[in-house]
DNA sequence: GGTGAAAGCGAGGACCA
DNA sequence: TGGTCCTCGCTTTCACC
């Protein structure tokens, strides 16, 4: 069972301090340790025991997909043939490995597999659904929506 | 016109600076450098060149939902009543300023934005549904899909 | 839990090829 | 462009409260 916010108590300081870094991964201890009032060396604590309780995943860059060239991003709903566990468990293995396929859920409803996809164009999108996804393992159908805009992308997850 | 990637000649080692800092923002220029085969000077310039020419738009931690008490991560479909622009608009000003929605398109489709939300159970959602996302300008029809499994959240974009 | 100090390393700049 | 210093400030880790 993996640990929860019950069993980890986290204060004021802890969520300020994961606005923080939600907002900018590079901030010096120095910084950080300034906007929650504290001085670094328990500042600094603090942050290496959230990433080590898992609460921090990971820091990360993000980028400008379009600045890479990439300007089609389409959330492409995938269903399967059948339900049975190894279908989907060969597909999300295939997944995994595909890079254009930069988010992948299963989820409930209608389709069984829910991906954010990037491409360069329209075209190649064309081309990447028709050779790559209609034919991982069980596909029965999908349905491509694209991204005309996008409204909200910075992924911060509230700190209540 | 933004600038896109045929105005800045990005080589190999730009790209593998871009792989490294998505997979560690933190990574130091010493360390960086050496991953990429350089001296940590011009390592170091061609990451602020990254940053100042927006392909790299800035570095966030990254979070568990789980670990903080987010159990239920919904991608909700929403349609409004019609297509006019301001309701449009009105719609995506709201959505900007509510926390649990963690990312938003306008897309092409049935439906006219997709959701990403969070909220701590299904009951909390059930809430969020009628009371916050029901009520926005213009909603006419939403649809839910919870996620049952996350197969893939590193968003990292693919460097060919 | 918190503070303060000290050591050592890295960021960032000046300058050369 | 890339490489070589050099220096200041930050990170990190003490010992102690």
């Amino acid at each position: 069972m993996a640990l929860c916010w019950e069993d980890l108590p986290m204060d004021k300081i802890d969520k300020k301090i994961l606005i923080s870094l939600q907002n900018d991964a590079r901030v010096t201890v120095a910084d950080l340790s300034e906007q929650v009032s504290l001085t670094s060396s328990p500042c600094w604590r603090r942050v290496k025991a959230l990433e080590e309780s898992g609460v921090i995943r990971g820091y990360h860059a993000e980028l400008d997909p379009r600045r890479l060239g990439y300007d089609v991003t389409a959330f492409v709903s995938v269903m399967l043939e059948n339900h049975r566990i190894d279908v989907g468990d060969s597909f999300e293995v295939a997944v995994q490995g595909i890079p254009q396929v930069v988010a992948c859920h299963n989820v409930s409803g209608r389709y069984d597999f829910m991906l954010e996809v990037v491409a360069t164009d329209l075209e190649a999108f064309g081309e990447f659904a028709r050779n790559v996804l209609r034919t991982l393992p069980g596909v029965k159908e999908i349905y491509s929506s694209f991204s005309l805009k996008s409204i909200k992308h910075q992924r911060r997850l509230p700190l209540p």
